[in-house]
DNA sequence: AGAATATGTTAGTACTTCCTAATAAAGATA
DNA sequence: TATCTTTATTAGGAAGTACTAACATATTCT
């Protein structure tokens, strides 16, 4: 179903995802403040996920998520979402920590486990 | 403190940590099996963890953790068992699912989410 | 419009990790 | 001991991701 893609082009859709959320228009410099590496990089990036239908992208245009990439991205946010208030809420990390915790777990949780979390969450949060 | 090692470096470790606890000697063959690569990998890898320090290693001999290769090896594993206990026992996932998402975790949780995780841990086990 | 600035791409490189094929050394056996 | 088998290493290469420097295009301002 969803490709093999790597954590790294994850990062990219989940990236584009956020920008596209804030912002009218996604462009190759804020792409790369946001994930921490140089223009170079994402250009690199965008033509990979482009390749593989991800994105839409022309030269020196702005970058826009297909469908396919907008799932991608949001099964990840929601990845995001869900540990970030697991870290935070529950064990009662910082905010900043949470945040990075959950960014780079959000790649390595398999899907069992995060439905599992999901729903202890939920029953925690109904006992209290 | 500990320097900037791989997740990739930090698994060797483990692998060759757990080895050491199962048999006499550790050798490149059976950290090959172990960690699903083939022996020239391994040998390449033994090479970054000798050069560091943090295994000790002649040609076509056995392999020997250092002191600070120990001591990584057991924190990673340590991480692991945390994380394992939590996946398994708290959220109920299945013994092999949960091995394989602690063996991913273990090198993307922080520390402070992990100190916490064993809080919390011990919260739900004393009040049970 | 033309120059100056901002943004994006290309070219070339480095690093990490893995692989296969070929070679070397060690260990086992006849 | 000579040979066969097992184990390990070297050589060479691929994929992925990042970088700097140089170049190209777009945008802004005068």
């Amino acid at each position: 179903m969803t490709k093999e893609i790597t954590p790294t082009m994850q990062d990219y859709l989940e990236a584009i995802g956020q920008l596209g959320s804030e912002e009218q228009v996604v462009r190759v410099k804020n792409i790369a403040r946001q994930m921490n590496v140089k223009m170079p990089s994402v250009t690199e990036a965008l033509k990979t996920l482009a390749r593989n239908g991800l994105i839409r992208h022309e030269k020196y245009g702005y970058v826009q998520l297909t469908q396919r990439g907008e799932n991608i991205a949001e099964e990840i946010y929601s990845r995001h979402q869900t540990l970030f208030k697991f870290l935070n809420e529950i064990l009662r990390i910082d905010p900043r920590t949470a945040d990075e915790d959950a960014c780079r777990m959000e790649h390595t949780i398999s899907s069992t486990a995060l439905k599992k979390l999901i729903e202890f969450i939920k029953t925690l949060e109904s006992s209290a």
